[in-house]
DNA sequence: GTGCCTACTTCCCGACAGGAAGTTTCTCTC
DNA sequence: GAGAGAAACTTCCTGTCGGGAAGTAGGCAC
């Protein structure tokens, strides 16, 4: 069976204190912001659209937007995500939704300056992406040569 | 994607890389780097791991960390998820694993140039959380009364 | 020999993401 | 006035993915 000598007491000890615990805050929130449809959506809602290259001194331009919109931008993303992302962002206050009755009702999303402050974090991470996507393209190529 | 006439090369040329489009290099890189896994294991090999305030940048010593070490860093990643995503990064070339033969086999996992390069962002991620985390939890807490 | 150490690997299962179809409420058309 | 249609979801089913725990190698301490 089961030898939970010191094995037990290692798995307490990992639990102290620490800044990387799942129960701290932070890492909750990390944990929410480290997905890849709110980092698409921040970034989305940020204005940062242009395809080429946004390290220029490109005004980000926070723009609303509506749901179709962002559904055809963020390709790939199905709408049961959208809307389960759109609405965990509006609850965390990086976002606002607003409903106006029109037509057939419309629903535009806006970021707040709490969202627009992690704009600036995905922006530099969608760049980063598409800066460093070669090199990292190339890495993966040599291991797959390298690890037979 | 074999047969392709020189219009559509045109087209997909114009595109340049852009994090939108599902097909794209650069979205499937960021895809991988919104991970909270990535996310803490950049931070850890970056030298993050105070726990209190990341706030004073001084914590920037990017050091070589063994797998157990990390293990007990990250509290709550399986083993099974922290290989895999440790492997992962090692094939994009954004850390370097090294295997010692000691007498139990000792692995050192380090950041490289590029790896360090995404770890200032990284870094940015958990500084956010952790200067807004009050904010964002005001914001829930409201927005809990406001949908019964 | 038995057990333990590190750094994994494998198996199983529950949870969650994705896809598609249904819902609601209006207006315009036939 | 019945039906189509449009926007923004919501619901259901299913496949995939992550977590937990047990198993593996192989040298050393007892």
């Amino acid at each position: 069976m089961t030898t939970m000598k010191a094995a037990q007491k290692r798995a307490q000890a990992k639990v102290e204190y620490n800044a990387f615990l799942a129960g701290c805050p932070s890492r909750q929130l990390l944990d929410r912001i480290s997905d890849k449809w709110v980092v698409l959506i921040l970034c989305a809602l940020g204005g940062d659209t242009s395809p080429g290259r946004p390290a220029a001194a490109h005004a980000d331009a926070p723009k609303a937007m509506r749901y179709s919109e962002l559904s055809r931008l963020l390709a790939g993303v199905s709408q049961k995500m959208l809307t389960q992302t759109l609405r965990s962002l509006e609850r965390d206050g990086l976002l606002t939704r607003t409903v106006t009755p029109t037509v057939p009702v419309t629903v535009s999303y806006e970021l707040t300056d709490l969202g627009l402050s992690l704009h600036h974090l995905t922006r530099g991470l969608r760049s980063w992406a598409q800066t460093h996507m070669a090199e990292v393209l190339a890495n993966r190529e040599n291991h797959e040569v390298g690890t037979p």
